[in-house]
DNA sequence: ACCGGACGAAACGCAAGCGTTCCGACGCTC
DNA sequence: GAGCGTCGGAACGCTTGCGTTTCGTCCGGT
């Protein structure tokens, strides 16, 4: 098993995946790109689902945690800034809207996801909550699902569902609106 | 060109659409759950795109214009309240992210798409902030953009991405965190 | 120098689905 | 009641892609 060839058939696969679409991946064409014999594609994974589902466990790794940066704006907003250059990405910005899709009609994959990239973004978002309840900065009843939807809902739903870009300004502003609400979604409960 | 069968066949794209994702739709597995021949099919539309691009066009009309409660609140809630009931929808929940998953890849469908739904969108946001701009609840400088990702933004992140659901205690919190967000926005720049 | 495992390439049988064509049946109009 | 258009159903040739198999080759270990 040459390590090289794997890795060449997973980025051939991403490659793929990116241009075609979840349901129109064909193997023959991930051989070709890869430069390589469908046998040794077949000779690593059992069929299309198996080698996805493996692949796509790699997808949500590199997330770095949020650097301590003292103030709840600040996190909030390195955080965004970390989202978008993630988003803008071409392969990645391709990739998890059709992956959202296909969650809900494949279950293996869907548990695969669900299980790695969810997980770590809803630690992340009780990281920051955490830190702003220990500044003093929150209540000690917000809510970090809530704040979760809202830091990864707004800045995907501009990015990859409008198509729209973000550029800084709307960064500041986008962050200047979170830290508002998380502020005042307990202060009045 | 017998009405009944047109919508057979209408109906039929949708729930294959919803089942089995816009790439993997068959044309065959269509005109036979509408208990129609294919010839009946392609006498109507030349190709699958023709088929979708038209159809698609039917996704977003029902969207009724948001009434005046008469608070910038309780025209938030509403809105909020009635996009998670078209969210619901399981024809809906399932082919909206299909959609923005294919759209990239597929020029003329995202024409279609933006043309319709997006700017219908833009359109209740921009008319929410107006009305709160004339009540004196809000400063005219908010920008109507950013309000709209965040209305649309959060709840599709909740219910179709991450496969939550949003109660109305949930819709409640929100709704105040954006009103709050809103308002700061301004105040501070 | 030899031997075995992984390699690229090509062909296999099979299934699905495209868009087309032909058929006989049914219903409406004149 | 004769004629025309649409209907459902079936078959057509064609392409794509699956997963398998068979080659001959190349490279690394002993």
């Amino acid at each position: 098993m040459q390590p090289t060839v794997t890795a060449a058939l997973t980025r051939a696969l991403f490659e793929e995946w990116a241009a075609r679409g979840y349901a129109a991946i064909s193997l023959e064409r991930v051989a070709k790109t890869a430069g390589v014999g469908k046998a040794a594609l077949y000779r690593r994974w059992s069929s299309k689902l198996a080698m996805v589902s493996e692949c796509s466990e790699q997808l949500g790794i590199e997330l770095a945690t949020i650097p301590d940066t003292g103030t709840l704006e600040g996190d909030v907003r390195k955080l965004l800034g970390g989202l978008r250059r993630l988003l803008r990405h071409p392969i990645v910005s391709r990739i998890l809207p059709d992956l959202h899709a296909e969650m809900p009609r494949n279950p293996e994959l869907a548990q695969a996801i669900r299980g790695r990239l969810q997980t770590e973004r809803r630690r992340r978002a009780a990281t920051i909550v955490e830190r702003g309840i220990a500044r003093g900065e929150l209540d000690e009843r917000v809510d970090p699902e809530l704040v979760n939807d809202i830091l990864g809902g707004v800045i995907y739903w501009r990015m990859i569902v409008t198509g729209g870009q973000a550029d800084s300004r709307y960064l500041d502003r986008l962050t200047r609106f979170v830290v508002a609400g998380i502020r005042e979604q307990v202060s009045r409960e």
